[in-house]
DNA sequence: CCATCTTTGTGCACGCGTTCACAAAGACAT
DNA sequence: ATGTCTTTGTGAACGCGTGCACAAAGATGG
């Protein structure tokens, strides 16, 4: 749920809903781990508790894809997993780029995950001169000047964006200009992309926020009266949130 | 976004929508950017135009906090910052905790949007002894022995999780029995918590798996006879989503 | 071959979220 | 004071997503 979610409205793509391909991974990774333990078959109620979502819900999903399933017995753990991964486009190779390599940049730049599902780091790209050159997770940062020929090279349509808000929307620009289709954004900005590109936001701000906002609720639940809660945060500010401007701030960098 | 959503089904909060309060921080930003240029009023339209909504939406949902508009006018900047932020809970001060400090771990507690919103890093929690008392972001590491006293000494009642995978459900069970009731997790795990305890989730490779299937998408439209991409990711893999485990591998951190 | 038992696949109903469209409310000029 | 003009606030309709509940399908045993 990171998520925000700057999408296209409800297109769903092709006969499967959006909610639906967003559970998809969820799945997979279940689907993957029991590969691993040599599980041949799994049914509809157990593989939904791995993900942890409801059985009707998964059976709908993935009535969606097709009948792949064996009534009696369960599903093909092996098959569903090519199945999935078909479906979700894993079966191809990826390159991505990731741009702005801060502290946040670097993690991703070192996130294992992405090998293991198909997505490749083709280049990561940095505005800092100082920078260029300098191995980050085993890859040499590029200057952004070279943007435009690195994601022709390397046939690049994915793009990941870890910069400062105030540079995010020049750099998702030029990604969008040089064939980029597809965007994570972990910048705190709304990006504004020309149809037939997909955005995808990852805010921790945002969702610190809507924890915060369930965590007084349950608190005010308590003391009916007002804002002090249980035992947690004392201290209780008036006019703490109005004070740093942190706009121009990357998702996660340093202040 | 991003997002996954592990969340609670619907109970709706007090009346308020939750996919409305999932919008608040946006709104909440746009409001701050506004303020700091010194504007005094900002219409519907205009506001929504700088979160990337409709404007009919964003009416909607102000009208689940009250009336706070003014017709023919717009609405009083300062004051909906402060409508909002109270209803966010972002004038009391949350200390949060971070678990975990890898490479993620680290760019978090680095990330400047926190304080600046009403959180504070009380403490960064590892289970490496070696990474004991040394500072990150200018906090000193703990070890993950002291966890409970940690919680109780600092009122947490928000935890961060950026543990490896196979760390996350116990280190949860942990910050659940010692008093957290939110929890932002990283890990690509499914997190099972007690009712009353709320798990956002933030999941980068699920987020780059549902980008990948809309270019799929996207490439199989213009070629519809089947897998081949424009001009993108050539070398058609047949074989490369089932190559790794990755279900014990953090979040974002050096596989 | 038939009966039983398990599990899938789905028709249906319900509720949340989104959007339209407009009446009510207030500002502002005359 | 009255009329006009702008913008809010919301009633209502619609569509997507979810979950129930059950019939159909196949496995399995006698």
């Amino acid at each position: 749920m990171a998520t925000g979610r700057t999408h296209r409205p409800a297109t769903r793509s092709r006969g499967i809903p959006e909610a639906t391909v967003a559970r998809l991974p969820l799945y997979l990774r279940a689907l993957t781990a029991l590969s691993e333990r040599s599980v041949p078959t799994v049914s509809s109620e157990e593989l939904a508790a791995a993900a942890g979502v409801n059985s009707a819900k998964l059976r709908k999903d993935f009535s969606y894809l097709g009948s792949y399933g064996t009534r009696g017995v369960g599903y093909d753990v092996e098959y569903l997993v090519y199945q999935i991964s078909r479906e979700l486009g894993l079966t191809q190779d990826w390159p991505v780029v990731i741009v702005g390599i801060g502290n946040l940049g670097a993690a991703l730049a070192n996130y294992g995950g992405f090998a293991s599902r198909g997505f490749r780091v083709a280049a990561l790209i940095d505005a800092d001169p100082a920078m260029a050159g300098k191995p980050v997770a085993g890859i040499p940062v590029q200057h952004s000047d070279d943007l435009e020929k690195i994601i022709q090279d390397n046939g690049v349509s994915i793009g990941v964006i870890a910069t400062p808000a105030g540079a995010a929307q020049p750099v998702c620009d030029r990604l969008v200009a040089a064939g980029v289709t597809s965007i994570l954004n972990f910048a705190p900005t709304v990006l504004t992309v020309p149809d037939g590109v997909d955005v995808r936001k990852v805010d921790l701000s945002i969702e610190l926020q809507i924890l915060a906002f369930h965590e007084q609720r349950k608190a005010g639940e308590e003391h009916p009266d007002g804002a002090a809660p249980p035992a947690a945060a004392r201290e209780e500010s008036d006019e703490s949130a109005d004070q740093g401007p942190d706009g121009d701030v990357p998702a996660v960098m340093p202040a």
